[in-house]
DNA sequence: TTGTACGCGTTATCAC
DNA sequence: GTGATAACGCGTACAA
């Protein structure tokens, strides 16, 4: 029950506190054999120094914190599967907050995390978030700041994002390339730096191929997936020349398959369906799924590796670090051409 | 960037740096005006008290340590999820770790934790473990553990599990009664607790329904994509009289469709196909993929639970606390029994 | 009702 | 090379 500190160690070796603290911070002025000796005892007593004490002294935490919008979402985890392999190397110890989506809850937390618990954060906005007052708070406390994908439009920082508006101009484009003529797009929050960005590219798509941009075939989804399915059954319905869907998101991507099933609806053939998507079995949906995919895992590992230059040096992050990577387009079935009704056997 | 502390509110207000920590606590023997003084230039301050001091004062973290073997992974993160509302509802900071199933490193971390960074830990065993002594050092310092799913055998100590063995049963006699006379098993670590298990439900059902338990018709992957699919082909390709695969974790499910795919072997027609899967979209692959699922928010949910009333009441958890959820058998068309060639139109 | 003084465990400064 | 001591910011026993 009771840990074993600096003054246990000290005591049963007949040495002072602070020669026991150097010898296992291994600092230069200590002789050889007292550093030897105290390490043996540490490592027979299982001494681990404490972490609280420790951070209270250096004022550095050793700790950086993540905040998600939602983890059960391969986009996400794959992320923080990222940022944890950086913090890893740094010795960080990484605390994970979930939004849900909710602004309130991200505000709280952010709050939260100016108090000095973690020496950086790493932020992806939730949908509903519309200011980034409360990110002055981490500034005034000269905690770094990086944005990771969903970005606020907070004056100079850093940010790691992805080539949406091209993404969504390509998405869009491919969808015409095969013959589309009735363009849709499905998304979430029109606040979102991520939307915003892909439905830009999905309007000058279709601009550039001669279509005109119709407001009504831009859906807004709340993310509530029975809500949505319903939302999109009722475009396929009222809007039957729908012939292709560009969804923003994962899982409004999935939410067409379901509702193309409930309508009857075949994919390519009746409607053709591209979308954001880091799912691994994309490839195995029925029909293979197009999607645009974006390197979740090396978003994470350089929003981290940004974080740390400035956690290590102590200097504040700047625009100047933010880096932008590629998605990039996988082409399967659901936008083939032309469909094949029958599998080869 | 300096932070406002205690003192600093003190000396603006005129008080003691101790009547402002009570006021700030809510202690009764300070009066109302004083403590809405002192709220009020808190709030304007932004003030947060400093996590560490406070921890190492109050010899609390107000966090806990979840070790998991992988985040990628929709099992693990819908665990996280659970486990992440529980520590919010009782105000407490979620440290994550991944053993990226690698046992030095589960051991490293468990180290760490050890040293007094949280008030409680949360594990899943990585698949490469196979001692629990490292444990004990948690037991040592009085930190209270909860093992969910991947649980090690370590004496009276809390465990959240599912029904493994009933699921390992049910899923093979599943197979059984949809006509399958030679069913191969795929797994991971046989030092797993829920491999043992579920292989052992495997085992049983095949005797039940007089079949020969075949050993060599066991396979343990590696954990390796490329690997596992190649040995799958192999066995497919070698044992040709194969028509039934049971796949204890998804990869592994995943796996077997797309060695089917390279083999043109269809499913259900050649193979059926039964996975543990908490893949959303299990219902949208082609074929609809047969699973048994865990409740996997359930699980990190009660795990948190059961955790946090050891923490908070500072006791140790005993396995009296253990909980055994259970799983859930959804059957679809990857397990069909008069298989359908061609889909309806 | 409020103030004083101490200690949590560590690290940094200064002296020897 | 090593030891004594102060300080990080907070919470609490004791005093007033």
């Amino acid at each position: 029950m009771k840990s074993v500190n600096l003054k246990r160690l000290a005591q049963e070796l007949n040495l002072s506190v602070a020669t026991v603290s150097r010898a296992l911070n291994d600092r230069y002025d200590i002789s050889q054999a007292t550093k030897d000796r105290v390490r043996e005892l540490a490592a027979k007593l299982n001494y681990e120094p404490n972490p609280y004490a420790s951070s209270l002294r250096r004022q550095r935490s050793g700790t950086i914190g993540v905040v998600v919008p939602e983890i059960a979402n391969h986009f996400f985890s794959l992320a923080i599967n990222g940022i944890e392999e950086v913090a890893r190397l740094n010795h960080y110890h990484v605390l994970i907050y979930l939004t849900h989506e909710d602004y309130q809850r991200e505000l709280d937390i952010v709050r939260l995390l100016a108090g000095g618990r973690v020496d950086g954060v790493l932020l992806s906005a939730a949908s509903t978030s519309y200011t980034d007052t409360h990110l002055e708070m981490l500034r005034e406390r000269g905690i770094p700041l990086v944005f990771f994908d969903r970005v606020h439009q907070a004056p100079d920082n850093a940010q790691i994002t992805t080539d949406d508006y091209e993404s969504g101009y390509k998405a869009t484009r491919h969808l015409l390339d095969v013959g589309c003529r009735s363009v849709a797009h499905l998304t979430i929050a029109p606040t979102l730096s991520i939307s915003r960005r892909r439905m830009q590219g999905y309007i000058d798509a279709l601009l550039d191929g001669g279509l005109r941009y119709d407001p009504s075939l831009v859906l807004h989804a709340q993310g509530r997936r029975e809500q949505d399915v319903e939302m999109i059954q009722d475009l396929l319905h009222q809007r039957p020349g729908v012939d292709g869907i560009f969804a923003a998101v994962e899982s409004l991507a999935v939410g067409t398959y379901e509702a193309c099933r409930v309508l009857n609806r075949r994919i390519p053939h009746d409607v053709r369906v591209i979308g954001f998507s880091n799912l691994e079995i994309a490839a195995l949906l029925d029909p293979p799924l197009t999607t645009i995919t974006q390197p979740a895992y090396a978003i994470g590992k350089e929003a981290a590796k940004v974080l740390f230059k400035a956690v290590l040096k102590n200097v504040p992050v700047s625009s100047g670090h933010s880096l932008e990577l590629k998605s990039e387009l996988f082409i399967r079935e659901s936008t083939f051409p032309a469909p094949k009704l029958v599998k080869s056997a």
